[in-house]
DNA sequence: TTGCTTATGCAATATGGTTGCATTAAGCGA
DNA sequence: TCGCTTAATGCAACCATATTGCATAAGCAA
């Protein structure tokens, strides 16, 4: 008997799945969990924090490459956003529903590169020059958390 | 006969060995040439630019790690700053003399990978929730050049 | 000029990102 | 429900950039 990927009963899962099958891509298990994961997350992840998390749960292991290229995926249907942090290293962030363009601001600690969101009135969109076109913002502010100001105090 | 390192007549490059001087480290052709360079440069390098950049040079070649660690140590000292550009990799620019935070914003271009410097007023310094220290800040735009967006017009 | 200490070159390694190819499975139509 | 087509996955490389260890060379203070 084969299975068949069929819906999810949990909401949330189902939610999921609609917005891969109405990005026009197959549902799998893979790409449900990553985004899953990605929803659920409070603070960008990098791919290894992905790995680690899905090494830690009971679920089948996945690869490597897979969770690369599902995280691509992801980026390139616009279910998530992929940026690189201060350390270099890219981190993924499930896309907000609609329209919310990712306006918010992120500060970077430069102790233990650690990122903090913050809820600040996004700067207004720039008048760019005649000829470009405008595709998103990030504001990246720098700085120390509190652990590390107190650290070298 | 031993030579030693002495100032430079050009004012330009006795300006680098007295900040050199001044942050406390030796004054060594590497880094007069590699501080020289990045104030020359209109857009952020990358450590991939600097390596060909002195390799066309005719003056005498550097090791990849020596450039490597002589803009560690211009960071560290201060008188350069390091930032991930969107692709991931590491780009530096000379830090400009005194207080002018680098407050001024970028635009990348997700096509070309290009980044573009804008003209447009700062936005204000973000208030930062208690604890937190301010260090920095940066504007990142993205969108496409006027090349690329006629490419796949 | 000497000698202590820092900076450099070379070799090697780590880490994250990426591609090619064979295999597996989603999901459509019968 | 079955078979088929095509997209997605796993595996094994590979590449680029970032980083460290150690022996040698060079800055510069005495």
């Amino acid at each position: 008997m084969r299975r068949l990927m069929k819906h999810s009963t949990d909401p949330r899962i189902a939610m999921i799945e609609a917005a891969i099958r109405n990005a026009g891509g197959r549902v799998t298990a893979s790409r449900v969990r990553l985004l899953d994961l990605l929803q659920s997350a409070r603070e960008p992840l990098c791919q290894t924090d992905i790995e680690n998390l899905i090494e830690s749960e009971p679920l089948p292991a996945m690869d490597r490459v897979t969770i690369y290229r599902v995280l691509d995926w992801l980026t390139e249907a616009g279910l998530a956003h992929k940026a690189a942090d201060g350390r270099g290293v890219f981190r993924f962030t499930a896309a907000k529903p609609e329209g919310q363009h990712e306006q918010h601001a992120h500060l970077r600690c430069t102790g233990c590169g650690g990122t903090f969101c913050l809820d600040m009135a996004p700067p207004p969109r720039p008048v760019l020059p005649r000829g470009f076109r405008f595709g998103g913002m990030a504001l990246d502010i720098r700085g120390e958390c509190p652990r590390c100001v107190g650290a070298h105090a």
